[in-house]
DNA sequence: GTCTGGAGCGC
DNA sequence: CTGCATATAGGCGCTCCAGAC
């Protein structure tokens, strides 16, 4: 009897040889691989995929309860039955996923063995049909090599043509020319072998008004054989390069192949528009399983361990996709005048800005049939009309999409890699993430949607300090990718400590690559999660808890690395509300999420000069007046005359205290680092007049400098060189030098609002006038700080005059009226 | 502050 | 020569977290 191990197999995939052996001559279909490979789930244990995809419960019963069933005969009865319920229901599950005819058709499509179907080798399917292609065209296929005979001896057979003859320059060896390359990947595995898909940088905000999503069908499989790609059509390149596409007349053979791939669903799903109910099904078996078929074959390629790996060929196939995209937005932005909002390897996004579904329709048409007219096997198609769209990020977006059932419109919400689809966080928190989109996407008010969101917040914290959201809502689901022993930090992961804690109190046999283990983050009682130790030590099973007073889910933990980064990234682009403000709702202190500066880049610097906001919030980020003493050699921040005479002033609560030895600047003139009798240190009108002035020009020459820099931020390129390639989108800057390897636009780095707001604010310092109208103080106080500031007025005027004339110069000054005009 | 490993998405 | 264990893996692009430095 072979030895029944399981455990041990990688990917936790499928039956160990001895099992195998047990049922030679059977097929195994494993419900769980199945699943896995089909579905979207967050978990894939029975219990889930009953409820989700059955809707059906099933009863749960410890392993460490099983041995105490057998003693009585209840409840041995019971254990009975919930095996067998156990049986019917991965049975059913069998059936509802179609697995056996979808693995039936796939393996006849590729000509390998239907076990390995079932088990979910990919690779070994795309190797079958190539094989069996190849030999039919009567060429030798490459040995098999295995991985470690690669790295021996890296030479892996041509495919030669039988006949030898004139199709000698076929006889290339597209694997192994690059073996040092390739060994790296094989043993780091880290790291990209060669470039993939373009991304567009996406124009961020919330759209309402109508967005085509135009997409071509299956991009690779059609570049393949628009361009006839093939290992016996491509001349290989000696130095690395990526190849030219071929000239060669004569079809390859990939491409013959997935031209066949595809008439052959075409005939399909034509067949299934009049075919009889009860073959509709096996008809749409069929034709998914020739699309699946015709899409992996890319994949393949690419993969370093393939029988059939091409780099050089996977390259080409991407460079052609990525020039097909960029080329699309050009026609579609230059030639027929439409804006892009964003673009993903092979879609594109339109703003219509058109409120009528019907004439955004008639768009798409117009796009389509143009862009179609450039190709022969490619097709671009109208994938989706979005009513509403929430644009985060890239590959990061939400939209309310119209959708059509016998001609009678409906609505879906579609979602997009925001936090809400990813398994790794909280239930609660996606739960508040979904309940803030539908709000944002709903159509009302900003107004109202903010106080929404900022009432559910205010809400979901009560219901948490209560204690009434129930412990399934905190679990957060993180899969292991490889033995729970294996990881070198998994002091720092929490699912392996968890997994490992499992493990060593027997309340399981072990895990798996693949496996998801479920934890919440708790806090010890009577302890806060400040002091505490870092999360992963942290983290503990749901069941830990249930029969455990000794820990509690830390609630802060959720409010702030749960709740408050879902939320505050919905509403980044939303006025009327921040970070900060989110982060009151839930009662976590406000000043820990204040706005970085890098942000500052996106926001409207006119808008927060013309508003009433306060000086230190309107002068961030400019630099300090520095004065440097005529003395000593050491300088100081100037500080701001009107704070130096009015201790009451907004402006104290903010300056640090170690501005203090400045703060008598102005009523001493001297420098506050030189001895205080004699004449070291003493500061004339004249000089703090010279200092400004020469402090100014420098930000007016970085300014004129006119240094650009790439706003995508993987690119970051600088120039100040002008760059007049044409876009379509003029306002946004002109396009990044590094155009097809980029798609970001050069923005100034240092722009005339900033320049503005730096004069602007070196006025402020010096000013002994304007202030006295904006304070709102007692006379009495009022009187003396007027007597304070007509002291100092001579010292400061000539500076003062000197950088406000230079502000006033300032072309940003001038406003532009429409900008005022704000809607009430 | 920057960098890295890990995870999990989109296409 | 036999018994037993081994190894078994589609691609790249893009956030985002947490910790190390």
């Amino acid at each position: 009897m072979p030895k029944l191990t399981k455990g041990n197999s990688m990917f936790g995939a499928g039956a160990s040889p001895g099992i195998m052996s047990c049922i030679a001559g059977r097929l195994l279909c494993d419900t769980f691989l199945c699943s896995r490979d089909l579905l979207k789930e967050v978990s894939y244990s029975l219990t889930q995929l009953a409820k989700n995809q059955l809707h059906k419960d099933r009863k749960e019963i410890a392993p460490q309860d099983i041995p105490s069933m057998f003693q009585k005969l209840e409840s041995l009865i019971e254990l009975i039955e919930c095996a067998q319920q156990d049986a019917w229901l991965s049975l059913e599950l069998m059936f509802h996923l179609s697995v056996i005819p979808l693995t039936h058709q796939l393996t006849k499509l590729s000509g390998n063995l239907w076990g390995k179907t079932l088990q979910g080798a990919r690779a070994q399917r795309v190797e079958y049909l190539l094989l069996h292609a190849f030999h039919e065209q009567k060429y030798i296929n490459p040995d098999k090599t295995s991985a470690h005979a690669n790295e021996a001896k890296d030479q892996r057979l041509p495919k030669r043509r039988i006949d030898a003859g004139s199709a000698d320059r076929n006889a290339e060896e597209f694997g192994g020319d690059d073996a040092k390359l390739e060994t790296d990947h094989v043993k780091g595995k880290k790291g990209p072998a060669y470039a993939g898909g373009l991304v567009l940088e996406p124009k961020r905000g919330l759209y309402d008004k109508y967005i085509l999503l135009l997409d071509f069908n299956s991009l690779y499989p059609s570049i393949i054989q628009e361009y006839n790609i093939c290992f016996t059509t491509v001349e290989k390149t000696t130095d690395g390069s990526i190849p030219h596409l071929p000239s060669f007349k004569e079809i390859g053979v990939l491409p013959k192949l997935l031209r066949d791939l595809v008439e052959r669903r075409k005939r399909v799903k034509q067949m299934m528009k009049n075919a009889p109910r009860i073959k509709l099904q096996q008809h749409d078996i069929h034709q998914q399983a020739l699309k699946l078929t015709a899409n992996s074959m890319y994949g393949c390629l690419g993969f370093s361990n393939s029988r059939f790996y091409a780099k050089p060929l996977a390259e080409l196939i991407t460079l052609q996709g990525r020039e097909i995209l960029q080329r699309t937005v050009d026609l579609v932005q230059n030639n027929l005048n439409l804006e892009v909002i964003y673009g993903d390897t092979d879609s594109i996004m339109i703003h219509t800005g058109l409120d009528d579904i019907e004439k955004a329709k008639s768009i798409a048409v117009k796009v389509t049939q143009e862009v179609n007219k450039k190709y022969q096997c490619l097709v671009i198609d109208l994938d989706g009309l979005y009513k509403r769209m929430l644009l985060l990020k890239k590959k990061k977006y939400a939209a309310i999409k119209v959708q059509f059932r016998n001609d009678i419109p409906y609505e879906v919400i579609e979602r997009k890699g925001l936090d809400m689809v990813r398994r790794d966080w909280s239930l609660i928190s996606k739960e508040i993430g979904d309940f803030c989109l539908n709000q944002i996407l709903s159509g009302g008010s900003c107004d109202d949607v903010v106080e929404s969101i900022h009432g559910a917040l205010v809400k979901v914290r009560e219901e948490m300090k209560n204690g009434e959201i129930q412990l399934e809502k905190y679990v957060i689901t993180k899969t292991l990718t490889k033995q729970p022993e294996a990881y070198p930090d998994g002091k720092n992961q929490p699912h392996v400590q968890v997994a490992l804690r499992m493990k060593q109190n027997g309340s399981c046999t072990g895990f798996s690559p693949g496996d998801t283990i479920p934890y919440v983050i708790c806090c010890e009682q009577g302890t806060s999660s400040a002091g505490s130790s870092g999360m992963a030590q942290r983290a503990r099973h749901p069941d830990e808890l249930k029969d455990n007073g000794k820990w509690i889910i830390d609630i802060d933990y959720y409010l702030s690395q749960q709740i408050h980064p879902v939320v505050s990234r919905l509403c980044a682009s939303i006025q009327g509300t921040s970070p900060e403000r989110l982060a009151d709702c839930l009662g976590l202190d406000s000043t820990k999420f204040q706005r970085r500066p890098n942000y500052a880049a996106d926001v409207d610097h006119s808008s927060l000069l013309l508003g009433s906001v306060d000086d230190c919030e309107r002068y961030e980020g400019c630099e300090p007046l520095v004065i440097s003493c005529p003395s000593c050699s050491s300088s100081f921040d100037c500080p701001v005359v009107v704070t130096s005479f009015c201790g009451s002033t907004d402006d104290e609560t903010v300056s640090p205290a170690r501005e203090k030895p400045e703060r008598n600047f102005w009523q001493s003139l001297r420098c506050p680092r030189c001895p205080i009798d004699g004449d070291m240190g003493r500061v004339s009108p004249a000089m703090i007049a010279n200092q400004v002035k020469r402090q100014a020009d420098h930000f007016l020459s970085l300014y004129y400098r006119n240094t650009m820099t790439c706003d995508d931020e993987t690119c970051n390129y600088t120039t100040r060189g002008l760059n007049l390639r044409a876009s379509g989108d003029f306002e946004r800057g002109s396009v990044c030098p590094n155009y097809p390897h980029c798609n970001g636009h050069l923005l100034k780095k240092y722009t005339e609002a900033d320049l503005y707001k730096q004069l602007s604010y070196f006025c402020h310092v010096l000013d002994t006038e304007k202030c006295l109208q904006k304070l709102n103080m007692e006379a009495s106080a009022r009187m003396s700080l007027e007597t304070s500031l007509s002291r100092i007025r001579p010292v400061v005027q000539m500076a003062a005059s000197v950088v406000s004339k230079m502000r006033d110069r300032c072309a940003f000054g001038w406003i532009n009226l429409s900008d005022l005009v704000v809607a009430v």
